[in-house]
DNA sequence: CAGTGGTCTAGACCACAAC
DNA sequence: TTGTGGTCTAGACCACTGA
């Protein structure tokens, strides 16, 4: 077994033991070198490993951290929307968050992974809503949610300005634009961090994060038959999951 | 931007505009160095994240090819449990798996993350049966499934012989034990792949696993109120996604 | 402002599997 | 057999940020 293994699977133990409780620092790579009596690439390989798990998180100058790894945290399933006089709601609250920061709207060139769901060719633009979400006692940032919208659809209409008033979005395409009543389904899908998510979450790079992808058509208007809008939901995949019940069809 | 954040984008980019396909391979490690005109290391560290992103995958003495990268094939969300003669199904067949080798059968330690599942102490034995499942054209493994019994309830029992009948062990539970009828429930996760399942799975170390857990609970008999069965199964995140419908209720 | 993790180099040897 | 990626060393400098 390489010494990375044996010096990760070491401190993976020390860790879960409690030896370094969550919240608390693991010895610095100097000490670490000292204390497995190898090079500090060795370590930085190992402590690398157990950054991917989500097991710590390395801050410069701040030393290596243990995280918080408490029960996974349920994500409700979204399988139904609901609504209120406020607006349309994909999951019953199981988290309060807020707005960590005002909401952002732009016009950019469309992620390569959002063209096939959009319909759209390479390169096309799309008028891009990001929000990123914490929770309201620390403001720690726990989600990244961002809608992708046609600009050939949404430019020019109240999907592109910052404030898209009473209901959100769902409730102007339904409305003004007529384009309703809109059909949703979604996606749960996992991959790594990007650097952005990993600085905004607070992740070690590479680390996974659960997606749950949810694609609106709409059913009428000028814009039957088309997506109208993906909405990508980001979080940290070593705190979250999303649970369901399952029905017996016999 | 640290020269391995150029390295990486600058095949990522090669590799997404086609100049390396999927199925071929990039250039090794010493003719990437002379091409970029830094350290081994640095090409290491930069092959390193595009592995992690599931993007190439290396093989000792055989290079670095660069993955298939499809379209993620669906996964079904298993919300309903149908039954015919040959016993319980939970997903419809999206793609059909067969076992690579046959199921194994074994008692072990219960690994932390299904104790609390199980309502079991830490270090109590359960009953593990593993299944290895792969494309059946190329037998390629893409799915890991693992069942974890209580020993308490399972030893001794058909449950933890390797063939278990006709209809597997739900209904051995549900008839001969008397357990049943059976209550499920399920959770989507994600989390980095363990040294195992990346080398059966053929994934890079740290690459992300989408995990389905399903949990079985006894209604009745001598185990009424226990969860009788975890079953945990992986298949690599970047191939696979879970796909689920949006109903409206208003 | 100084100690921490982040990056990078140049070099060596090894283990494995494709050739 | 041998070329490939895997591991490891010893050392250096840097950049950020928490003490």
């Amino acid at each position: 077994m390489a010494r990375w293994h044996e010096v990760a699977q070491a401190l993976r133990e020390a860790v879960t033991a409690g030896t370094y409780p969550p919240g608390t620092k693991i010895p610095t790579e100097d000490q670490l070198e000292e204390q497995f009596a190898c090079s500090r690439t060795t370590i930085r390989r190992a402590v690398a490993q157990l950054t991917a798990e989500g097991l710590v998180l390395p801050v410069r100058r701040g030393g290596t951290t243990v995280r918080e790894h408490p029960e996974r945290q349920p994500f409700a399933l979204d399988t139904h929307v609901y609504r209120d006089e406020l607006g349309y709601y994909f999951s019953r609250t199981v988290q309060d968050l807020r707005p960590v920061q005002p909401p952002t709207v732009g016009q950019g060139p469309c992620p390569p992974d959002v063209v096939a769901l959009l319909g759209l060719q390479t390169g096309e633009l799309v008028i891009i809503r990001d929000r990123v979400m914490g929770e309201p006692e620390t403001g720690r940032v726990v989600q990244l949610a961002t809608s992708y919208l046609p600009a050939d659809l949404a430019a020019g209409t109240v999907l592109a300005e910052a404030d898209t008033g009473s209901g959100g979005i769902y409730d102007r395409m339904e409305g003004e634009l007529g384009w309703g009543p809109l059909d949703w389904h979604g996606v749960i899908a996992a991959r790594a961090a990007s650097a952005d998510e990993a600085r905004l979450l607070r992740l070690g790079p590479g680390v996974p994060v659960l997606t749950v992808t949810r694609t609106a058509i709409a059913t009428a208007g000028s814009a039957e038959g088309r997506v109208v809008e993906v909405n990508v939901t980001r979080r940290d995949a070593s705190r979250f999951e999303v649970r369901y019940p399952i029905r017996r069809d016999v």
